[in-house]
DNA sequence: CGCTTCGTTGAAACACGTCAATAAGCGTGG
DNA sequence: CCACGCTTATTGACGTGTTTCAACGAAGCG
């Protein structure tokens, strides 16, 4: 029964750590087996910051990777001037980190408060080299961020302002629910601020702002304290955005 | 000797199909056993394309994966009322196709005469999962394809016209010659035409037009025949590109 | 040669950015 | 409790970079 150790996900040898985590089942732990887990928990630290923190700066994924576990993390990319974009969102369970590179380019920077469960990196190259299953998740999530970057590159290249804040939005409210698929209706925080949101569509606050305000006009959104927004109808969003 | 298969890149099994292909080298085929190599070539095809043949449409791609052997293949995305973007330019010896998936939901387009060495779609997917090596390398490539694509949504949602033509300049004199490293002087052919530079870029054709003229006025770049470009100092041209 | 495709250039229109004022939310402290 | 400062968001007026519309030139090809 215990002959292979890549034996049934709920087997009880997990750590007590991964048993309620979400990067167990949809993340990339979901490839390791019980014994590489232990191995794994035993090395990982869980910690929580708060919006605004720096994630790749200051030798936090530098040397060492993480799992997201709740909260929105962005990658942000900066210009010499300071004119800056926001490359990609990160949401639970997602992984964190650039394997085969030491210097990321990107920063990572949490947009909301952030749990995070954080591995050295020493441990994950060796596990991701003795691993083809880990191996084969990350390159899954590669590949989807790699599709998502590229939806965005469209958005970003193509679409009116208008367009860009709804396929933000639709794209947050698509994201942000633990699988709320198929409601036609959903209601969320917004995980960024009017800033980082001009900086993901390479806009102006100002443009951002306005057409927030056209789309609640149109009855498309209604929002409550600038941060909680309702669509009752999400396909007419997915119209909005040109989707 | 013989008793290792993943033995010597130059071991003598290797097909003379591959012996003078760049994928051998630089490309995922390296990560093959000579063995590997030899099944992978028995079913792989060379074929060359005139530019603008639609590769991933025609069942070519969604089928099979190829290396390209020569050429630049351009990835493009589509808006239902006909907008374009660019998404990704591949070069020699680029990997083409997307694993784990059958919709690619973006299409692949010889931007020139291109030489592509194909594969059926069963046979690759076989060997990924059977050669840990070979999914490392297309682990690798995606991840360098992410940062590309990173990098250029700075360059549409941030820069300016002038900046993103210089850009577009810059990464194809960087990119197009077989390492032309650390030369100032660089002279190349571009693979695109306006049309195509402007929907990489998210601009018009006569804004890139416009552009090109500056840069030329400037002296940064100079032109011949419409699509030979010759950069005195590539450093120029990268300040122009706010790189 | 005409025909088509591709690229350049000009003038006008407009979407978005810039500058600036105001309001709203929120924590701190008197 | 209100006063105060600070950050965040909204709204308006104006300026400008890019698009749009249009004409023209150059090159490839029957």
């Amino acid at each position: 029964m215990m002959s292979e150790p890549r034996a049934d996900v709920h087997n009880s040898d997990m750590p007590v750590l991964c048993q309620a985590c979400e990067a167990r089942h949809r993340g990339v732990c979901g490839a390791l087996s019980g014994t590489e887990l232990l191995q794994l928990s035993s090395k990982a630290s869980r910690r929580e910051v708060v919006p605004g923190t720096e994630l790749a700066a200051d030798a936090e994924l530098t040397s060492s990777y993480a799992n997201i576990l709740s909260g929105v993390v962005k990658l942000t990319k900066i210009l010499a001037d300071g004119r800056q974009q926001i490359v990609g969102l990160q949401f639970a369970p997602d992984f964190l980190g650039r394997p085969f590179k030491a210097t990321s380019e990107t920063n990572a920077e949490s947009a909301t408060t952030v749990r995070l469960c954080t591995f050295p990196r020493a441990v994950i190259d060796r596990m991701i080299s003795e691993t083809p299953e880990l191996e084969r998740r990350l390159l899954q999530q590669t590949l989807n961020e790699l599709d998502e970057a590229r939806g965005w590159m469209v958005t970003l290249g193509r679409k009116t302002a208008a367009e860009k804040v709804a396929s933000f939005l639709y794209l947050i409210a698509t994201h942000i629910n633990p699988e709320s698929e198929s409601a036609t209706n959903v209601s969320f925080e917004l995980p960024l601020t009017r800033a980082d949101i001009a900086d993901f569509l390479g806009l102006t606050i100002e443009t951002v702002s306005r057409q927030m305000t056209k789309l609640r006009k149109a009855d498309v959104i209604s929002i409550e304290n600038n941060r909680h927004v309702t669509v009752p109808d999400l396909e007419r969003l997915a119209h909005r955005a040109s989707i």
